[in-house]
DNA sequence: CTAAACCTTTAAGTATAGTCCAAGGTCAAG
DNA sequence: CTTGACCTTGGACTATACTTAAAGGTTTAG
């Protein structure tokens, strides 16, 4: 069951030039090539392609999802080396996540005291702030 | 009390290159040019540039800072305009802790029925979710 | 056998926000 | 007057993840 690439990119609804662009990063090569130069494809890069786009999905970088492919092909790795992974992962993503609602809040408090409608802006607390004496010097 | 670029890119610690990029994008024009054509910054310009650097801190891009200092040099623009501005930012900012919060739980989940040390990939739930079947097909 | 569909390559473009470099001009201090 | 600090420009480079184009070769269906 060997595939072209167009009909593994479709398989996992990919631009084909997607599937090429993994290939130059390394992430994704084609098991052989025909005589005329056309990349052929397993079912095993079905799985793979599938791998990298639902890893994608779960927030994973091109390069961290490299690395995880690469761990998985080295002998005596376990399940405890993909879950440190993740929860490196999960780690970013909370760090992400706290460093939004820090600025939320802090745009929240500035809003909260923003006169509204009818008020010019030199007296609006957003303008206030942003045009503040930087502290820095 | 003017400056130079050098002196206006220290006076908000920013890089002197970074000045010239946002001139370049039309966020922060000098005042003239002397002769020789070196350019000439006032007071102001530290304000704007201040500006622009507190916006960004607050997750604004450089797009949305054009268009709230364009904002601000309309004519009947009151406090009103200024937070709906971030009223919307704040949701688009809600949006993406959301999503991040989304990834995280199913991050999460995964590793959770991961059976960790000494269990091979083959029984990793993690890597088992990126290798299932695409039903996108 | 031809036309459409599919494939190849290299290269450049998109978006965001800069940074860095080279070659050369200008300005202030000693 | 020279040296060093500062300024100019254009263009290339960084990172991330692609997309698009141009020009041409291959395969398949009718």
């Amino acid at each position: 069951m060997n595939l072209t690439i167009g009909k593994l990119a479709k398989s996992c609804n990919v631009n084909i030039d997607t599937v090429r662009y993994y290939e130059r990063k390394g992430l994704l090569l084609p098991l052989r090539r025909t005589e005329s130069g056309y990349r052929i494809y397993s079912i095993d890069s079905v799985k793979r392609l599938s791998f990298i786009r639902k890893a994608q999905s779960l927030g994973f970088t091109l390069e961290e999802i490299r690395e995880l492919l690469n761990l998985s092909e080295l002998p005596n790795v376990d399940c405890s080396d993909i879950r440190n992974r993740a929860k490196e992962k999960i780690r970013k993503i909370e760090k992400n996540i706290a460093d939004l609602i820090a600025i939320k809040n802090a745009l929240s408090e500035l809003s909260k005291y923003c006169p509204g409608k009818g008020k010019p802006l030199s007296e609006c607390s957003i303008f206030k702030h942003f045009y503040e004496e930087n502290k820095l010097n």
